[in-house]
DNA sequence: GCTCCACGGGAAGGATAGGCTT
DNA sequence: AAGCCTATCCTTCCCGTGGAGC
């Protein structure tokens, strides 16, 4: 069934990335004055989750690492490594600089020192999930050293310049920007589909439930691999040939899940004003709910307005419409979840 | 068949970010 | 560094459509 489980991991990067090619193009430009031992400059990935910034990331600098031999690059993962220490040690400890280190004792501006004094190849340094920094002077520093090259990762470029201060933002206003898009679904399906060839024996998923995975996913092809490992390794358990539908079925649920909550943390204000409401009502009609919301908001935007938000909402599961013309109402989605299981 | 309500497409105006020029 | 230009997204206004209830 399972012929290489690594291949269906996430952290995974495939030995072509497929549907980026003008991101790809783009960050090698960026990094294209490493190959003459100059350095590059600060580049942001942003984009939602699931789009392929870290595998992206990765895959260029190893790209990079196979074409001119002299360059190192480093990942760290910041929601990991949120502390100023833990990063620099992370970037240290790749460089084999930190034999030494005790972890306590160590002043901060000796890591500063050794990194200042690192004269190695010039080394790309990924910081992924960059926004999550408990204290953002890192980045100023590892900025102003030119042996290391920066590629920040973040969702938005206003959530990773929150806690940044004047002088690190005029600094980073001038960086490189890459702008990732969510996949279509075709796109994810193609993506599983090259990952299938490798991870799995033939025959084992359908192109119908390869597309019904994509649907589930919404663009995010973390969310699309999960369900489809998920599903691989109870079907394996099961001493299945196949992943039979409802295998799938009851993969699907949990990762639903979990991008429900990741949804709702995306909302703006207004949206989660319309959400609350909505949860607390189970069920309300159109013009109940831009009542109430119109009172409970200062600004309230306008009907049509209000409109879109829901559309979208339901689009991306977060609350479900039902009925249609005027006996449309808008339920919580957790309640329908309950209703039917 | 008429009215009411809600939906959603399209155009226009506004804000914003990023790129480009000077 | 400042200003301009452009692409993109958001919001609003206007309006046609269509189902539900009378």
């Amino acid at each position: 069934m399972i012929t290489d489980a690594r291949v269906l991991r996430t952290g995974f990067v495939p030995r072509e990335v497929e549907h980026r090619d003008a991101e790809v193009t783009h960050l090698t430009e960026i990094l294209a004055p490493l190959i003459d031992g100059d350095p590059a400059d600060t580049t942001l990935l942003l984009g939602p989750s699931g789009v392929g910034k870290t595998c992206l990331a990765k895959y260029t600098a190893e790209q990079l690492r196979q074409e001119v031999l002299d360059v190192e690059y480093q990942y760290v993962n910041c929601w990991q490594n949120f502390s100023e220490f833990r990063t620099l040690y992370r970037v240290l400890d790749g460089l084999g600089k930190t034999v030494d280190i005790h972890r306590q004792s160590t002043p901060r501006d000796e890591l500063y020192e050794r990194l200042r004094q690192y004269d190695g190849p010039p080394c790309v340094v990924i910081l992924d999930e960059a926004d999550q920094l408990e204290d953002e002077s890192v980045l100023y520093h590892l900025h102003e050293m030119p042996q290391f090259s920066m590629l920040l990762i973040a969702n938005r470029e206003r959530e990773l310049l929150a806690g940044a201060d004047e002088r690190l933002t005029s600094r980073l206003r001038g960086s490189e920007r890459v702008h990732f898009d969510r996949y279509s679904a075709d796109q994810l399906v193609s993506i599983m589909d090259a990952r299938v060839k490798w991870g799995l024996e033939e025959g084992v998923v359908s192109d119908d439930q390869l597309a019904t995975i994509a649907d589930a996913a919404g663009g995010d092809a973390r969310v699309a691999l999960s369900i489809l490992r998920t599903a691989a390794r109870q079907a394996h358990q099961n001493y299945e040939s196949e992943i039979t539908d409802e295998v799938l079925e009851s993969a699907m649920p949990r990762a639903r899940a979990e991008r429900h909550e990741k949804d709702v943390d995306t909302l703006t204000p207004h949206q989660r004003t319309l959400y609350q409401i909505i949860e607390e009502h189970d069920e309300i009609s159109p013009n109940d709910l831009y009542e109430e919301y119109k009172e409970r908001t200062d600004d309230p935007k306008t009907d049509r307005t209000v409109r879109n938000y829901l559309s979208k909402m339901d689009q991306y599961d977060v609350i479900e419409a039902a009925g249609t013309s005027r006996d449309r109402t808008y339920r919580s989605v957790s309640e329908t979840f309950d209703r039917i299981e």
